[in-house]
DNA sequence: TCTGGGGTCCTAGGACCC
DNA sequence: TCTGGGGTCCTAGGACCC
């Protein structure tokens, strides 16, 4: 028994944060605009009422992009890319620190103005949601453009959607019309519209799927649905060479999934210079205990505990380690959790100078859970940190 | 001009148990 | 007395996403 084709939408607000950061300073519409780095770089307001921003060339330091406006993108700057070298493509970009309390709160804006009009929604982060249509009654494309208005009306910010048989081709054409746009694909129109694209559109092919395809001489999604399964078995393996084909193929069985519960919660820093365990001991020592600090602030905070420490180190070569240790019972208690971390930390090498310090918790159950059911937890569970 | 911070999922080996 | 087969948990690393 074939199943009916499901209508699901992929809806991808438009340069969320710059956007967000454009209603509050609308003046800077228009202009190369750039987010990211501390919060150092705000807005001076001048005595004539005026502002003073921080543009990309002042700046110093280890950060990345976090997002930036189109007219910056058109100047080659995009999320990820490191601010200095940013800072070389477009010098005289302003310059603004990410306020994620403002995004988050545009965030749910956006999102119960959906709601109002379709509840099946999966959260995908901060500024995208997945949304299932198939049970709603109107129209495609005039359901698409409710959705579309009524975020306006919300926010004041405009998104993309697109919306096809499955979450897979929902999210590359939610991309293709961009900014303000509605793409809607079924699986007929695969060849013509999928087939031309990059296979890095696809959403789970990275920087090095990427290149390994493309070295294969495979650069689209149509040579991807064309070529040899036992070339691509050879060279990812059984499972990821039939994820390939299938998606190539425009095949995705995934559910719109409505809620879920967190598997871990963490905290990490980049320091603004490398760090070595012997001769910055203190400091390193206040900034792990500053992040177990604050780690167990999120754990209260959230309601979780966790029976799984762990930590992360990055050395300034880049190279990345972690450890952990699964504890006899969970744990959401500052002090607990530094002292597993340090066990965990005795365990790797500390010659080399570290430039990222991270901490973990995971194996998580809800706190009330634990309550209920009269479970230890290591720790005081109602000390304020 | 070197690369943030918060997540998820997958793989793979070893321990341990039946 | 030379060697099974499955299941689950734990640990480490890696790819990827927003």
């Amino acid at each position: 028994m074939t199943q009916p084709p499901r209508r699901i939408a992929h809806l991808d607000m438009d340069a969320f944060y710059a956007s967000v950061e454009l209603l509050r300073y609308p003046e800077l519409r228009g202009q190369a605009v750039v987010i990211g780095g501390r919060s150092a770089n705000a807005p001076v307001l001048r005595a004539d009422g005026t502002r003073d921003y921080a543009r990309l060339r002042d700046y110093t330091g280890r950060g990345v992009v976090t997002t930036s406006t189109y007219e910056a993108r058109a100047l080659g700057v995009f999320s990820a890319m490191g601010m200095m070298k940013a800072a070389a493509l477009a010098p005289d970009a302003v310059l603004l620190p990410a306020d994620f309390d403002s995004y988050r709160h545009y965030s749910r804006l956006f999102k119960s103005a959906v709601a109002a009009i379709a509840p099946h929604i999966e959260d995908r982060g901060i500024d995208e949601i997945y949304i299932d249509l198939t049970e709603h009654p109107d129209e495609t494309r005039v359901l698409a453009q409710r959705i579309k208005d009524a975020v306006h009306d919300a926010t004041g910010l405009s998104c993309s959607i697109g919306i096809a048989p499955n979450k897979l081709l929902a999210k590359i054409c939610s991309d293709l019309e961009k900014p303000n746009g509605m793409t809607i694909v079924s699986y007929d129109d695969v060849p013509l519209r999928i087939w031309p694209l990059a296979v890095r559109k696809i959403n789970g092919i990275g920087p090095k799927a990427n290149t390994k395809l493309v070295a294969l001489g495979i650069e689209t999604v149509g040579q991807l649905a064309q070529a040899e399964p036992k070339l691509l078995q050879e060279h990812f393996g059984l499972n990821t060479a039939q994820w390939l084909r299938d998606v190539a193929h425009g095949h995705d069985t995934r559910a719109v999934v409505t809620s879920s519960e967190p598997k871990g919660i963490s905290r990490e820093t980049t320091f603004e210079r490398d760090l070595h365990a012997k001769h910055d001991r203190t400091a390193l020592s206040d900034i792990f205990t500053r992040l177990c600090v604050r780690l167990a602030e999120d754990l209260h905070r959230k309601r979780y505990a966790g029976r799984t420490v762990g930590i992360k180190l990055r050395y300034a070569d880049f190279h990345t380690v972690t450890r952990d240790v699964t504890l006899p019972q969970p744990t959401a208690d500052a002090a607990t959790i530094r002292r597993a971390a340090g066990e965990c930390l005795r365990r790797v090498p500390l010659e080399q100078r570290i430039r990222l310090l991270g901490v973990r918790v995971s194996a998580l159950t809800p706190l009330d859970e634990l309550a209920q059911q009269r479970l230890p937890v290591q720790g005081d569970l109602f000390e304020q940190p």
